[in-house]
DNA sequence: TTGTAAGCGTTATCAT
DNA sequence: ATGATAACGCTTACAA
């Protein structure tokens, strides 16, 4: 038999709601000899209340939700430790959820979210359709939630990101200071909000430099190694291409692959730049020069957010967070020559 | 509000109790017509049940909790998906807890997870003390646990594990199949059980080939690639060692490095075997050769083995599993010539 | 087939 | 300073 409040109150001949007070540290109006002696027994018999009926009263869980696409995809365990540490320190635990980016998924993993009655919820969600049920489903409970990464220039809810456009445009900013002029890039899923972004800035870049866009030059890709492949590949077979910004290290990745194989040498023969500075690509050769995201940071941002909303209860205004995108100098761009 | 089973019940004039029956599926003793009229109103109002009230009587939570000691070591991510997809499947949701290795988090991650009432931890600790108050802690109220990847072998609780001795053997055994008879280690923590089990297929490897041991050849590290490439430059520094077997890929990496440092080339005048066949290692030049874990598939079953644990109820033997290690051959390694 | 009522382990309200 | 008791939203005997 697990114990229970009642067994602390017999055994130190009190009512429930004498231990009820010590445990809650309600300061005002106890005996400082009761409390000791229920102190005592409570620690003698190990006692520890249950969150579940006391859930059920207060109506808090300290448990919050994390839904992201794929724990497995290396952007994301930095920003998992990022959320849970602040937690940690708040008492909180956090609910992984692994959606894949399946639209499906994610709705449904925000329902179960709401079910088990979390406090709040931080959602890197992939399906701009999303938001719309999303907005249906949170409202109506109005369970705060902060926004990840993406789609967080809508307003609707909170949001942390790093400032896309403006990294987009120091990468560009790089390569065209390195004389480059033919630029080839490769972008995210269409339809994702960092990755149109992170293009705006692209073309901005260019503009500035007076240097025409090319349409031929983009091309969307998965945000996966392979997906960058594919796409190396099919842009340096067609064109005169001196230089690749990819939209994240993993597709970059995919990048060395693609020269390797057409016996392109990086940097001599293309430069290259990616996007998330993920731990381990420094293993690469060259070194792959790219963007850093303080991912880590951006994590315990969120948290930082979700609490503020869950302590002030509701309907504060939403905040909306950029963090400050820099380029990290290593190895994989050069001087175009000639 | 937040709507209840009582708003059903009132809505469709029937008591409670019907309404808890549909909820429940409880296919004996409802009419048809009453089933469908509840049904369409929970439809319509789009009702849940409150997970918390449920769990309340059933004791029962469809929650487990996962204690691992850092999301950001590249070998966690694939083990966590794995459990969280079987959850999912059984429609549980995974607590994460990063214990960083630290005893003192460890127990209390153990706790919360108790007190937040989980049907079932599955744990994977760094203290060897760790496992005796773990005993305390959780056999009192006999709440499943499945052991991970390290201290199995106690048999105390169900665990899952590759074949730790086997792989040690598999990988020395290689080394020395190309000739190779000075064979650096560099192990984990001294008091790892799964560093140890590798260490034992080492020193039988070694021992069946008549090779005799050297104690020297050995140095412990700390699974981290910075440990890794400390432990390369003493070991280099001092033996004429013509291979290392690191005893996971992050301090392989970091193999690489003082051998590039020290103008060493793999494998050329260094064999490397590392040791987890983490994803993306194969962006080393050259690529790594490795044992192979089924990380995922591991996380795959300590579920499964939690779940069997649960359904059945207690007092279920103890399983222990382990998983067979493969070599990986790719390019670190090379036979001996002189 | 359906309903009444007890109870899960707390906290909150109102007395005393 | 302390205690009775209702309430939280549900499941589950037991009755009808």
């Amino acid at each position: 038999m697990t114990i229970t409040i009642k067994d602390i109150a017999r055994k130190a001949n009190v009512s429930i709601t004498t231990v009820s007070r010590v445990i809650n540290q309600k300061s005002e109006g106890i005996g400082e000899s009761t409390r000791k002696k229920v102190l005592a027994i409570i620690e003698e018999l190990d006692y520890r209340p249950n969150t579940i009926a006391r859930s059920m009263i207060t109506k808090q869980t300290n448990t919050i939700g994390l839904i992201i696409p794929d724990i497995r995809n290396p952007f994301f365990p930095e920003l998992v430790r990022g959320v849970e540490d602040l937690a940690n320190q708040h008492a909180y635990n956090v609910f992984l959820c692994n959606t894949d980016g399946d639209p499906k998924r994610e709705l449904e993993y925000v329902s179960l979210m709401k079910e088990k009655n979390v406090d709040g919820i931080i959602f890197t969600y992939s399906c701009a359709d999303t938001i719309h049920q999303l907005e249906e489903i949170v409202k109506e409970r109005n369970i705060p939630l902060v926004l990840l990464d993406r789609g967080v220039d809508d307003q609707k809810f909170s949001g942390v990101s790093i400032h896309n456009e403006k990294a987009g445009y120091i990468a560009t900013k790089h390569l065209l200071g390195h004389a480059h002029t033919k630029i080839g890039c490769i972008t995210g899923p269409a339809h994702y909000s960092n990755s149109k972004a992170r293009l705006n800035g692209y073309m901005k870049a260019l503009s500035e430099a007076g240097i025409s866009f090319d349409q031929e030059l983009i091309l969307a890709a998965d945000y996966q190694m392979d997906g960058g492949y594919q796409a190396a590949k099919t842009l340096l077979s067609k064109k005169a291409i001196t230089a690749i910004f990819a939209f994240n290290d993993l597709m970059a990745f995919g990048v060395y692959q693609a020269a390797a194989e057409l016996g392109m040498t990086i940097p001599d023969d293309l430069s290259v730049v990616g996007f998330d500075n993920i731990k381990y690509n420094q293993l690469l050769t060259p070194k792959l020069t790219t963007i850093e995201q303080s991912v880590y940071e951006m994590g315990e941002i969120s948290a930082k957010i979700l609490f503020e909303q869950i302590t002030q209860g509701g309907d504060v205004k939403n905040k909306t967070w950029y963090l400050e995108p820099s380029l990290i100098l290593r190895e994989s761009t050069k001087i175009l020559e000639n």
